[in-house]
DNA sequence: ATGAAAGCGCTAACAT
DNA sequence: ATGTTAGCGCTTTCAT
């Protein structure tokens, strides 16, 4: 987009050379090229070409079509090898075939798309990992990128400090890390405000499915930041949440489907009237679940999730939504900003806001339909 | 995967240097800060570090040390403006977000990342755009990856012959492309099969919701390949199809509740008892409207979709399904053969089978439960 | 088995 | 406004 997009080069092959412009698609063309084409030096046309001051209207329309004529274009190594530039960010993410990570990239890649970046994809290991945390290889990803988008990923302390030595800007999706810029929603707030969306329809006696075996303690936060909101806004309501209905379901629909089927099975434990599920795929999983036991969705049981699934609305679904495509733009705009701006910027957390969706899977306690 | 990874380089730093390997993280670390701390030359730092032969054992181990104390890693910059590799491979793709391109990513990455290749991201215009193909810059895209793996994109045959010119080994998925790899279904015998399915079933007045409105002349076909099985075999059967019946819908789930609404709003033509929806999304869409509408499915419509979509199940969903993430897969070991292998070989495509998946949205006709 | 030297294609000083 | 020169960090002949 920034860049001048030479076009599909129709160039004269096969046929004697006329000149210089006709040069078969197979060789190479390089700056010194362009410089002989349009009789300038190599300097002038990497002036010209990157729209630096110094350059004459003439000289530049001049190098322009020279350019355009032999379809040239930079090497980006080259030009990374001495600015130190990429033009690339890098966006590491556990997943990218669930709908909140491919969302989220989608985001992004809109936005560094527009700003002519590119988008260098890593894996990194699932959270279920032992560890419990995530190591990058600063050093390589520094000279890979200009800056990195972590989605959900609680870096370790380690590769945190090296990325920051390196200078290389980080901003998280999904989890606060200390000293960095990020997007973040408020998931305290968000349990509450599914808790009180369940309390308000009578239910007392609510299930909480989420990931928060205390494994997680380096970072990613979000299932136990939801467990919190939702055991304060039982408390704010005089009730004390029962340890039994808290189920770890990770954030996966097979998760969801395993908690409601434990749920349901605690000998001399009285089952929940509603669950508060992590995530949407969890309360997708919950539903399913739930219905090949016979029970009714909501006549027995109300069903809450987290995100605005773009199959959520399917299910008929109530959720906390979240603006999952907004954060990856945003979080990419500070990655831009940083670059970007003259001098390294204070971090910036910015918090989108949620919205509950009253949806058919939640209904007024013992109401069987 | 397959390059020396450094650790966490626990460096010792802020105290007095003992030696060179203490320099702080933020200082640059080339190949002649290895080559002075092993006490060999920066080409045999290089032979060593990327397992040439012609190093003895000894000199091999010490490099590496060095090479680890330091926590060197490469300039991928540099190294590609001279070898012309950049172990990175591309990616084009309309969407990420769609079920279908995420799972295919995934895959691909899985096989890319073991590799030790990095993977780019391009975006590409969606096809309803007007010009009907995509173009590519190939002389922007060859110099920043050693391949490319495309998704479903119907490339115009400009960009085709020029990344061909440029010796960038393409793989299609999804889609045939003359004279290039590419890892496909058999979309005819998709439409058959569930076709088939319908007709056993006892369906006699069947719709397909679908993309065949002709603007795709280009090659991307799947559409209208799975709608020729669909007229193929109910000819076969001895019917003809209604054109009526037959809906555009995209691949979207917008598109598939809306193409529902219509052919049961159609002025005096008889509705379908059976849909066969050219995806799953398509099939969910339709299931939706369905329902709104007040008809039960399988009851009074029967409704079968494509792909084994990863949420087909919650919907008790029939399909046809194909294995995507394996698309992935072996689309991107097509490419590394191509790039790995000695001389360019012939193109070979790839041709990956699928399952009929009876679940519970198809049932007998007429049998209203 | 190892080293010295040249250079990949571009950009950034420093001329002019 | 334009050209000249040097060099980014590696890899690769070509010597030894």
């Amino acid at each position: 987009m920034s860049e001048p997009e030479p076009p599909a080069s129709p160039v004269t092959n096969g046929s004697p050379a006329a000149e210089i412009g006709s040069l078969p698609l197979g060789s190479p063309i390089g700056i010194v090229e362009v410089a002989a084409a349009s009789g300038f030096s190599p300097a002038t046309v990497s002036r010209a070409l990157r729209g630096l001051p110094g350059v004459s209207a003439s000289t530049r329309v001049a190098v322009e079509k020279a350019a355009a004529t032999l379809g040239y274009f930079p090497s980006p190594s080259a030009s990374a090898l001495i600015t130190g530039r990429t033009n690339t960010f890098g966006i590491v993410a556990p997943w990218v075939s669930r709908w909140f990570f491919s969302a989220v990239i989608d985001g992004a890649q809109e936005v560094f798309g527009a700003a002519g970046y590119d988008l260098l994809l890593y894996p990194v290991a699932t959270p279920s990992d032992p560890r419990g945390g995530y190591v990058i290889n600063s050093r390589a990803i520094g000279k890979r990128v200009d800056g990195l988008l972590a989605l959900n990923v609680p870096l370790m302390d380690s590769s945190l400090h090296s990325l920051q030595t390196l200078h290389i800007p980080v901003v998280t999706v999904g989890t606060a890390v200390q000293g960095l810029s990020g997007v973040l929603v408020d998931n305290e707030q968000v349990g509450r405000a599914a808790t009180r969306h369940l309390l308000a329809l009578g239910h007392r006696r609510i299930a909480f499915f989420g990931d928060d075996d205390g494994s997680h303690t380096d970072g990613f936060t979000v299932a136990t930041d939801r467990a919190r909101g939702f055991e304060l806004e039982m408390r704010d309501a005089g009730l004390e949440p029962d340890p039994q209905l808290f189920q770890v379901s990770g954030f996966s629909i097979d998760g969801g489907e395993a908690a409601l089927h434990r749920v349901f099975s605690q000998p001399g434990v009285a089952p929940p009237t509603a669950i508060f599920a992590v995530s949407d795929e969890v309360a997708m999983g919950a539903i399913y679940a739930a219905r090949s036991r016979g029970l009714s969705v909501p006549g027995d049981l109300s069903i809450i999730g987290v995100d605005g699934h773009d199959l959520s609305y399917l299910f008929d679904l109530s959720t906390v939504a979240q603006p999952v495509k907004d954060q990856g733009r945003i979080a990419a705009r500070l990655l831009l900003e940083q670059v970007t701006g003259p001098g390294p910027r204070p971090p910036s957390v910015v918090s989108v806001g949620t919205e509950l969706i009253r949806r058919g899977t939640t209904g007024p306690l013992g109401v069987a339909r």
